[in-house]
DNA sequence: GTCTATACTGAGATAGAC
DNA sequence: GTCTATCTCAGTATAGAC
């Protein structure tokens, strides 16, 4: 049950692969000698390249899933949880200097080739808007959760972008102290709110 | 004097088809079928894909700097030129939704390449950069022209990745109103700093 | 299910005629 | 300065042996 199949170590590499060369730039010798297996054998696998990132794109939203499940368990309250979403940024901190934010340059790829899958890797983007809409719901904010979730999802991307650009993981840590004061004054303006009207 | 070489014909041309398509993916064939010459002739002008490359960057940061110049004969306040760097988001909002940001998408490219001329193309980020600084310093803000200036930059480089992955343009307004507003409120602290010290 | 060998394609790059 | 023809090479993909 356990066991990884030929599978899964391909998808897997490519995965990592995808994230630090670029979908295009990644051929299947890459694949291949990452997995360690000849090129032919690919095509028991997987019928194309974009296959396999159908694959990968498949797996990645299985992982954010079971990550934005986690957040919510360990999370009482909403503000917590947003914070497990800033959080990331510090944890991945020397992975988005080197190579970006893994769901920004995907999707930033697949738009400028006008990919088939572009629709499919912007879920990945639609479920992180979607959990913090939720999140900013909760707190019972003034303006619209929609607009907050996408202000906050636009400005780690803008921080992993210039991170990955500047080579610079002090930045991230900068901004994420911005972020974090921004989301204690949408609380305590909730919260204001909450009071007012009892 | 104003007559058009063929080089610089090549160079506009790549120039849009990088935006557009990405580096990689524009191949000699795209530019040839766009200048409307054949391929083999390229090589008379250019030695490699990457000089184009080289030169399609030099043309933008010439640009940049024209426009930088204008912004500040044409602004007289510091926040008014800041005003405008943030207007190129609305101004160029259509082409932003279709290949997000110019500037952003190729860096992030390059990284993913590993590309030699990575550093050049981060130099249009730093020419930003540091004309914001001179900007936020003249406001005479409390905190950091130099944190001020990268905050600013990330916020739009995150707003062209979003507006760019969701295909949406009203999200640039929106978010666009939120970064002058900010703008208005480091003002307001900077000239309340100001009043204190006298 | 994994390997080798190979066909096919398109891209970057060159040579030489005009 | 521009063209056609051609080369090389990498990348995708297939066939068939084991």
């Amino acid at each position: 049950m356990n066991e990884k199949t030929t599978r899964d170590h391909i998808v897997e590499a490519a995965d990592q692969l995808f994230y630090q060369q670029g979908y295009e730039h990644t051929s299947f010798a890459h694949i291949a000698d990452a997995v360690g297996i000849a090129r032919g054998n690919f095509y028991y696998h997987f019928k194309s390249k974009d296959e396999i990132l159908d694959a990968v794109i498949g797996v990645r939203l299985n992982n954010t899933r079971a990550m934005l499940d986690q957040w919510e368990r360990e999370g009482k309250q909403p503000a917590d949880r947003i914070r497990s979403f800033i959080k990331i940024l510090i944890a991945n901190r020397a992975y988005i200097k080197r190579h970006g934010c893994p769901v920004g340059t995907l999707c930033t790829e697949l738009a400028k080739l006008n990919h088939a899958s572009q629709a499919d890797a912007n879920k990945l983007f639609t479920l992180f808007r979607t959990w913090l809409r939720q999140q900013f719901t909760l707190l019972g904010c003034k303006t619209d959760a929609d607009t907050l979730a996408m202000h906050l999802l636009a400005r780690s991307q803008g921080v992993a972008t210039l991170a990955n650009a500047f080579h610079d993981e002090k930045f991230i840590k900068q901004e994420v102290k911005l972020m974090n004061d921004w989301l204690d004054s949408c609380t305590k303006s909730a919260a204001s709110a909450e009071n007012l009207s009892h």
